[in-house]
DNA sequence: CAGTAATTAATTTGATCATATTGTTAAACT
DNA sequence: AGTTTAACAATATGATCAAATTAATTACTG
């Protein structure tokens, strides 16, 4: 037996790889983005970019600028209110939902991920961090069976990550709390409540950090 | 003088174009959409069309199926659920918002389009009815000046935008019951609470519209 | 004469198209 | 029925055109 999808199309390839680009901090808030340059470094068609760019920029996960360029989001804290909202809405939900739904061997694949995560912080290795980081919560939520909610979510994470990363480049991996180990014990013990309440926490936490990263360093919001 | 954006491109007229198709009830649920079909219809390019398609269909207005092929959604009752958990928590919210920055001209020009509605309403006109209903609230949640929060709330419009197309056609606009004149006196009494509970009432009635005609034509969940 | 501003040239980047290729579906034939 | 084949639609490419930013030159003013 193959694989499940043997045969992806080009511009799905290429969107998934700009997208964990985003997610997993190998670009910076701001940065700008060109097709060609794009088309060079993955080596794609410039039809392939074209489209995935089209719908990172549907997604929040690219900018569309008025000049036809397009760049990475730099996030205000006004935005940063906002995604909090969001999620503070959204993600409990998913996880509330998610752990009526999950088995043991579920939950053990979950803690897996958490594990590597552990692992991450103690290297140090900040993608590796994002990428398990945003794996735990996807691999959770996906158990909720709400498809377009989840969607509504993945937009959501995909204009934190690159802050994300620019938290962890000023104050790295060492000290970050998350409540990873609380959704587990709460997950095992089918408390949805307290599996939403972690996670609430941990959303919490983060977008702590990540303000105060943004208040430091002045984006320039006198315009 | 000319309007603000004499030289926009021609994916992005698209995109619009292809949008309001769907928001207004042009497209039924279910219907396969090509990619030539579109280029013949609104004489555009096969690149915009294509780039217009991946946006619609990242926001959830298209379907992407797996052989290449996009048609638009038929929504479940299992996704009607999500999408009004959804719109519950996000379009209130935004109307919050929104309440307490409008001034009398705002609000006057918000009543102005809650008539042409009443006018659709009365002469029938079901795509006037939910273009008015859609700028309506569009044109609320706007001042509330959070473009990622409406920007989730334009994916959920989209969504919904079929479906509400086909209760209009099940049962027409003779006795659709909105709570538009109770968010304006809100507005006016500068009740942002209100303004909230009577856009949470609005959504309620027209998803249980939907709600109601998805029972009755079994959409086939059977596979 | 020096510095600055404005205009213009050049390069970079985005937008679009025509076309070739590939994959999928449907039909025809064995 | 199963297999082959033909038609159709999506995908992908590279070339061409247009727009915009940057660089450079020129003109003008203090």
């Amino acid at each position: 037996m193959d694989g499940a999808t043997p045969n992806l199309p080009n511009h799905e390839l290429v969107y998934r790889r700009i997208r964990e680009m985003i997610l997993f901090g190998e670009l910076a808030p701001g940065q700008p983005v060109t097709i060609h340059g794009l088309v060079r470094e993955l080596g794609a068609g410039m039809t392939p970019v074209r489209e995935a760019i089209r719908r990172l920029t549907a997604e929040g996960g690219l900018d569309f600028l008025g000049n036809r360029r397009v760049c990475l989001p730099a996030l205000s804290l006004a935005q940063l209110d906002e995604l909090s909202v969001a999620r503070f809405a959204i993600e409990p939900h998913l996880a509330f939902l998610a752990a009526d739904k999950m088995n043991i061997a579920d939950i053990d694949r979950l803690e897996k991920v958490d594990e590597c995560l552990n692992v991450a912080i103690a290297q140090g290795n900040v993608h590796a961090y994002l990428e398990h980081n945003y794996r735990f919560h996807e691999m959770l939520y996906a158990h909720a069976d709400a498809g377009i909610v989840m969607s509504i979510s993945g937009t959501l994470w995909v204009r934190v990550g690159p802050s994300l990363r620019v938290v962890l480049g000023r104050f790295g991996t060492a000290n970050l709390p998350d409540k990873h180990k609380e959704a587990l014990a709460a997950l095992r013990a089918r408390d949805a409540r307290a599996v939403a309440q972690a996670i609430r926490e941990d959303l919490c936490q983060g977008h702590e950090g990540i303000r105060l990263s943004l208040e430091n360093s002045p984006e320039r919001e006198s315009d």
